[in-house]
DNA sequence: CTGAAAGCGCTTACAG
DNA sequence: CTGAAAGCGCTTACAG
């Protein structure tokens, strides 16, 4: 330790920096000045090995398709580094095995805890230290999310509000919880004598080919007038290809989406979306492993999943596009700022 | 150590495990046997006290708002752990003064060497370790970056050969070198006698007013024919912008950009684009910084930035929309895989 | 071929 | 109020 050969005191340093110990307002003036005059970092390794924490905690996300990935990422970091935390990545990019293998990466670097959000379908085994899951309240051991279920309400209840009744609901693979939430609240509020189809992309294009159109002109044709998808990603792609096809939006069909991405705000028309909260969530699933790590500390007791129950935090409405297509709007919607580049 | 209480040994364990000193085969065997049976992790914390090295490098990257993050992110990822390296993530979210923060925050947590790519305008000051700048080979102390203005002259000649004459060229920030480099490597390739006009969008919304339409339609109108954006995420919404004007694209006109991001296959038309090797930029950051940690290591000499001369990694065309304006396409272009959700 | 010893830089009781 | 001592779990020379 530098500051002891400097001063006089030998690991009265460690006490007076970390307030710690009865030391002399005098001496610890003192000691701090050596410090950061000598810029001083104190040795991680060394505390992690005499504590038995290293302050650094993992975060493993599936495959990067979920253009989500850089607003969770972003946010669990905020949330770690406001508590002192460190943030290790993870991307179990590829198969459910590189998942596994990214966990343990993380378990050989001595991570306090573990957030996760699982591939799909992916069941988390006790990882012998604090985990937090952020799926979707029907995962089982999901620690945290967004309410989807509800999120699908405010976009269905809002399209509903504009006029529609003849809606056509996108998804990608009906094996995500997360999508079928969504999916499942749109219809759970679909307005009395209105109808609803759901289009899977995932099987569509293993019918039709890869990237092949959606047909969507074919389906205004027959009467449909909104678009609602399970991520502004396919909401894109149903907004470009009715553009394409000469269908003014939202003239003569709405598109809505969800994740109020970045460019979501950008495009012409801009897209309605719902979106998730995800400093809260994010804040939720570190206090979440903080506590549990605590706990760890205290008692050697409280290991594995952090909590049993699901918080489900509330989900935004962002209503961009406000133009009935048969009847005009008759409430005022939210709105929010806007979202530069 | 676990180990040593089973067998009879004690820190042979350390030898047999690492494979250094000389241990009978049959004594290495039976450790290992012990230590996979007892699911034995050695402590990095006191690995990393003892050697010096932690086995983590930082990577710090400037705000979310650009949807290139994932990508590069992954790569850096996958390289380093591909090398046993973990990755500690700091976001600069914000402020020049959150990047210093966020460099000192993984200062603190000892990492071995650091990848940033620096905010607009950062110069970055010598850190005390190895560090890898990625950036544009404009910025000054760059390590390794993509070849930005070759991958300009890409796209102006894949639309000066779909006969092309007249160029709306559209950027964000006249301050970016990698926007900068851009756009001068596509007015470089400007067919003789065509015209190029820039459209900065920072400029433009100041003049117009926060997400305020670019106008495009007008430029069609005077005869412009093709739009290439600094990024993919300017073409979208030049794209959006021309398809709800009632103008067909690429019938019209056509659209390109850069970076090739998750949905530019998706979207109709799908975008012609240029894209980075993010692969091998990673890889080249990756090594050029594991090789001045090895000659920190070896020799305390070799500190600071890596390496004085950057390393341009070529850029790949993308070639989506093949119909000229004005001229068929007379020769094949490279189409690469699709690009599924 | 294998073991005993020292030490990386901290922190945490425990004496003075 | 401050210091001396032990120990976290490894690795690295150095003896046997």
């Amino acid at each position: 330790m530098i500051a002891t050969a400097l001063n006089v005191s030998a690991a009265t340093v460690s006490n007076a920096l970390a307030g710690k110990g009865r030391i002399s307002a005098e001496l610890i003036d003192r000691i701090r000045a050596k410090a950061d005059e000598l810029g001083y970092v104190p040795s991680s390794a060394a505390r992690a090995l005499r504590t038995g924490h290293t302050r650094v905690l993992g975060l493993v996300l599936p495959d990067i398709s979920n253009p989500l990935f850089p607003q969770i990422a972003q946010a669990i970091e905020y949330a770690a580094s406001a508590s002192g935390y460190g943030v290790l990545i993870a991307d179990s990019r590829g198969s459910v095995a590189m998942q596994t293998e990214a966990i343990n990466r993380l378990i050989e670097r001595d991570v306090d805890g573990i957030v996760i959000i699982p591939r799909l379908g992916t069941r988390i085994v006790d990882i012998g230290r604090p985990l937090a899951v952020i799926d979707s309240p029907s995962t089982p051991n999901s620690t945290v999310s967004a309410d989807h279920w509800q999120g699908g309400q405010l976009v269905m209840e809002h399209l509903a509000a504009l006029g529609h009744q003849n809606f056509v609901l996108i998804g990608n693979n009906p094996a995500s919880n997360v999508q079928n939430d969504r999916i499942g609240g749109m219809k759970s509020r679909v307005p009395a004598g209105g109808k609803a189809e759901i289009l899977w992309i995932e099987q569509h294009e293993q019918a039709h080919g890869k990237a092949s159109p959606l047909r969507l002109a074919e389906k205004v044709e027959r009467g449909a007038t909104a678009f609602a998808a399970v991520s502004d990603l396919h909401a894109l792609r149903a907004l470009t290809e009715l553009q394409n096809a000469g269908i003014a939006v939202p003239g003569r069909a709405s598109v809505a989406g969800f994740d109020d991405l970045a460019w979501s705000a950008m495009i012409t028309p801009a897209l309605t979306s719902v979106r998730m909260d995800v400093a809260t969530i994010a804040r939720i699933a570190i206090d979440a492993l903080l506590c549990a790590i605590e706990a760890d500390t205290a008692a050697d007791a409280t290991r594995g999943v952090v909590s049993a129950e699901t918080t489900s935090v509330p989900m935004t409405l962002v209503a961009r596009q406000t133009t009935g297509v048969l009847t005009a709007p008759t409430h005022p919607e939210k709105t929010p700022a806007g979202e530069p580049a």
